[in-house]
DNA sequence: TTCTTTCTCCAACGTTTGATGGAACATCCT
DNA sequence: AGGATGTTCCATCAAACGTTGGAGAAAGAA
């Protein structure tokens, strides 16, 4: 008994899966409001009533999308985390903004859906409302913020916010920064690492 | 002989005044493509063709609408860099955060433009790729991190950036940052300027 | 007054949008 | 074989979209 989205996941060359991912691109480049059916389905290479018979409405495929993209962001925190574990605060954060960077920069949709949720007004009561907050309180305890996961000080979250948006910042706005800067992909990759330890690490370490 | 823009500025009441006011909080709430050139008639109470009348197309307006929100903030920031000019620098992040956040939620729209600017994908060669650099560099001459506004190195540029961007995200993200915290408006700012003032400024200070 | 210019609205245009119904094809079970 | 089920495309819909032309009101100049 797996749902839609399940399914797509498990199996990325089915037509659902493939839906899904080139959504998520499409969504991600554009916003919910500037993709159009039309869009995914011919870069899919589909009918747009193929979509409608597999995901349905636009909001409810929009809806697997974001999900989709926080089933990955979760599984890749998880793994951050587990590297992580142990070491000292300042290599903690060093290899998580490698990695995490590293990640996003290979998806940068991510980035796109999540700050579009943030910034847009599609708000309308969503998965998000609780999928974001457990979040926040993992990566709050992954750099050791707190010592009961279930019950993070709101300080606490407004750091881990302020990070984990600083990130996405860099990878969503590649094309304008890097325009402005004219730099190519790999040394801008490089100065967004560079950048964001030099403003991320101290706050956290030298006090 | 002044442009639209200049006339519009320069006289809020008129009705070019009143449809950019608008359209500048429609546009900033729902992006581009979200807004509808009928949504923002009927907030100023008007028929679309008025508007066409005086701004030409939906996309004339929006570049209106952006260049409007950047002199708004070229004309902040001078302010900010009169008052903290001279101070050490922790005292001079100190006030320029205090100001500018407060500034920024007053104005919401700003930072949504910005952001939906910088994240969107709507960007076809705009006034924006001038003014934004311009405002980089400006920054960084006034927080002391650059001798010459001429010629600021990119790594700086990025500083910059990174720090302007994390004052965005958390006004852009008020509605969905705040409701995950269950806050309301003034102790949301109050913990914005806390958490901002504790990321930022070490920063580039304790060095 | 009358003429001219500026402004505003109404009605409508062609297009694009999200969405649907049904025919055609494919696959599988028996 | 034949029928049931699952999948895809074509044609099409109504609504919403950006945009336009033209009638008429408002204001100013003569």
């Amino acid at each position: 008994m797996a749902t839609p989205l399940e399914k797509a996941r498990k199996d990325p060359e089915s037509m659902k899966g493939r839906i899904l991912k080139t959504a998520r691109r499409v969504f991600g480049e554009y916003g919910y409001h500037g993709a159009t059916t039309r869009m995914i389905a011919e870069a899919v290479g589909i009918d747009a009533s193929t979509m409608y018979y597999h995901w349905g409405e636009k909001s409810d495929l929009y809806e697997a999308v974001v999900l989709d993209v926080h089933y990955d962001l979760k599984e890749k925190l998880a793994e951050v985390e587990r590297i992580i574990r142990g070491r000292p605060l300042p290599d903690r954060m060093d290899i998580a903004i490698d990695m995490t960077t590293d990640y996003l920069f290979e998806h940068p949709e991510i980035s796109n859906l999540v700050l579009f949720r943030y910034f847009g007004k599609t708000r309308d009561e969503s998965v998000l409302d609780i999928y974001v907050p457990e979040l926040v309180s993992d990566i709050a305890f992954s750099m050791g913020l707190c010592d009961d996961k279930n019950n993070v000080p709101k300080i606490v979250r407004m750091r881990v916010l302020a990070v984990m948006n600083s990130i996405h910042n860099f990878i969503s706005g590649e094309s304008f920064f890097r325009s402005m800067l004219s730099e190519d992909r790999a040394q801008y990759m490089g100065m967004v690492k560079e950048t964001l330890k030099y403003i991320l690490i101290p706050a956290f370490t030298y006090r």
